[in-house]
RNA sequence: GGUCGGUUGGCCGAGAGGCUAGGCAGAGCUCUGCAAAAGCUCGUACGGCGGUUCGAAUCCGCCAUCGACCUCCA
């Protein structure tokens, strides 16, 4: 039997996964800011995470899984001085800091149920431990890792450092060099170096969101709620940290130290980064004009698009590379996924209407599926390889074919090796890889009555040798995005 | 400038010192009134130059090239 490793990139290499308290596993991924529509490289992490959370589950383990909401705190530089971002945009739109919080908060859960994400098991916003924030600081502050200045609190690297600590060992940054390439950007004077980062931020007047403490009127720091939320729940040191590769420096890196210093321990056992994703071949990003929202994908409303792509399509698109490589989403890409997750979605149909007919055990052939089904665990165990995983279930598929196409009959495997592929393809195909049948969900009752009836008559005209009408049926129907498919077995039909 | 990753067949994308990845496209075939759909079969690639080795796409070095991060960002 295999076991599961984990490609650390804390220490840059794979490792067998142990965690601290089996059979549960803490997991933490750094959610989303609701300040605006969350983007498709956003959830490309999610659906990362996703995968590794149902496996982690499908293994046997009791995780808790945090993810967290971030809905406040979080500073630009944009207009040269630090601004709060849901302050920012609460004015543009004229709502309250808490509406646009909302909106965002309602639109992203849509896209996490449309890409078919499973709930995290705790998602706790910011702004619900603000508490906790205030008690971190002060535990730095007590501790010797941070000071007050001006009614702003920042974390100081370099007595961190003087303890013996190694701020940059995630992101492999040296402090000195880091001092050395920084710019001069307001408010650096309240700092003792340029590195020191904020955990309590001084409000001024006119911000909306802020709250009491010790140091006066302010809000949280970027990077301290990570710190807050994923000790509060799933303790001192826990099991998996995961988060998109642009996270990692600065925001991964703080949050090591601010637990460090407020601990004394490193948190997290293993980190886990995501790639980022482009759009032919370009960042997605508003300022390039390529940034193309989760649910224009569903749509098709976007100049970039040349029609609807289905979720399940994009979500199997991401599962055919790896999460730590980088990936490009190109139509054509689209497409291929559209086609690809099709083909494993007809053999999980055609699974369901094989009959197990045990002739003559062929002991080869029992061999093939019985090493195909392990191989599904031996890829997964392997840093998650979602798309080698897509590649032997499509092998798997392929059996599945040859079976339906010789009178669907399963005759040349025993009964256990049978009952092995069933479960296993399942297991891999809808439960691990989240995906699931659109066409079959997308189905109604009324529809299908009229369909069947539509089909019923065309076979009578085609029964008659009355092509015009069984071609007019045929054309008109595709006319109105229906493909009659006529097989051996008689004739179905395909929306789309 | 610093840190870290890529460069694989027509395209996408895994793998990794010798043993078929897989998908899409393409070709052939089966089915079929025609077509479509569906299915089966086929294809032998690893940026360049050196080196290590019995053997390298896989390890080492150099070069070229692309990109990410270093400032909010998954």
């Amino acid at each position: 039997m295999s076991e599961l490793h984990i490609y650390n990139t804390l220490t840059r290499q794979k490792e067998p996964f142990k965690p601290i308290h089996p059979p549960f596993v803490g997991l933490y991924c750094c959610g989303p800011t609701v300040y605006s529509d969350v983007h498709l490289g956003n959830t490309r992490t999610f659906i990362s995470f996703d995968l590794v959370y149902r496996y982690l589950k499908f293994l046997g383990y009791n995780v808790r899984y945090v993810r967290n909401i971030t809905d406040a705190g979080h500073l630009t530089n944009d207009a040269g001085e630090g601004k709060n971002r849901m302050e920012d945009q609460a004015k543009l739109e004229k709502l309250e800091p808490m509406e646009i919080v909302q909106k965002y908060t309602v639109g992203f859960h849509d896209v996490c149920r449309i890409f078919n994400l499973l709930p995290p098991t705790i998602e706790p916003t910011a702004t619900g431990h603000i508490v906790e924030q205030i008690e971190m600081t002060q535990q730095l502050i007590d501790n010797g890792v941070a000071y007050e200045s001006n009614g702003s609190v920042y974390f100081d690297v370099k007595a961190y450092n003087a303890k013996g600590n190694n701020y940059g060992v995630l992101s492999g940054r040296n402090i000195d060099e880091l001092i050395a390439g920084y710019r001069d950007l307001d408010g650096q004077d309240e700092k003792r170096n340029s590195i020191d980062f904020a955990l309590w931020k001084k409000a001024s007047p006119e911000h909306i969101m802020q709250w009491n403490s010790p140091w006066g009127s302010g809000f949280p720091g970027w990077h301290l709620e990570c710190s807050v939320m994923s000790t509060k729940y799933l303790g001192k040191q826990f099991d998996i940290h995961a988060g998109g590769m642009d996270l990692k420096f600065p925001h991964h890196e703080c949050e090591i130290a601010q637990n460090v210093g407020a601990c004394g321990h490193a948190p997290v056992r293993y980190w886990m980064h995501t790639n980022m994703l482009n759009f032919n071949g370009q960042k997605m990003s508003k300022s390039l004009g390529n940034s193309i929202l989760p649910m224009q994908f569903i749509t098709g409303e976007h100049p970039l698009l040349d029609k609807a792509y289905s979720a399940m399509s994009v979500r199997f698109l991401f599962m055919q590379s790896h999460y730590s490589s980088e990936l490009d989403i190109t139509i054509k890409g689209l497409q291929d996924a559209e086609k690809g997750l099709k083909k494993l979605m007809n053999a999980a149909k055609f699974l369901k209407v094989l009959q197990f007919d045990a002739v003559a055990v062929d002991d080869k052939h029992d061999k093939l599926i019985r090493d195909l089904c392990d191989e599904c665990k031996i890829v997964m165990d392997d840093d998650f390889n979602a798309p080698k995983l897509v590649a032997v279930l499509h092998e798997m598929a392929t059996q599945i074919n040859i079976y339906n196409n010789s009178n669907k009959k399963v005759n040349n495997i025993s009964q256990s090796t049978y009952d092995l592929l069933h479960t296993t393809y399942v297991a891999y195909l809808f439960d691990i890889l989240g995906l699931n049948d659109e066409e079959q969900m997308g189905s109604n009752e009324a529809l299908e009555k009229v369909m069947e009836l539509i089909i019923d008559i065309r076979k009578q005209a085609r029964d008659n040798k009355d092509w015009p009408t069984s071609d007019k049926i045929r054309d008109t129907l595709k006319a109105a995005n229906i493909t009659i498919k006529d097989g051996k077995d008689g004739t179905t039909y395909e929306i789309g």
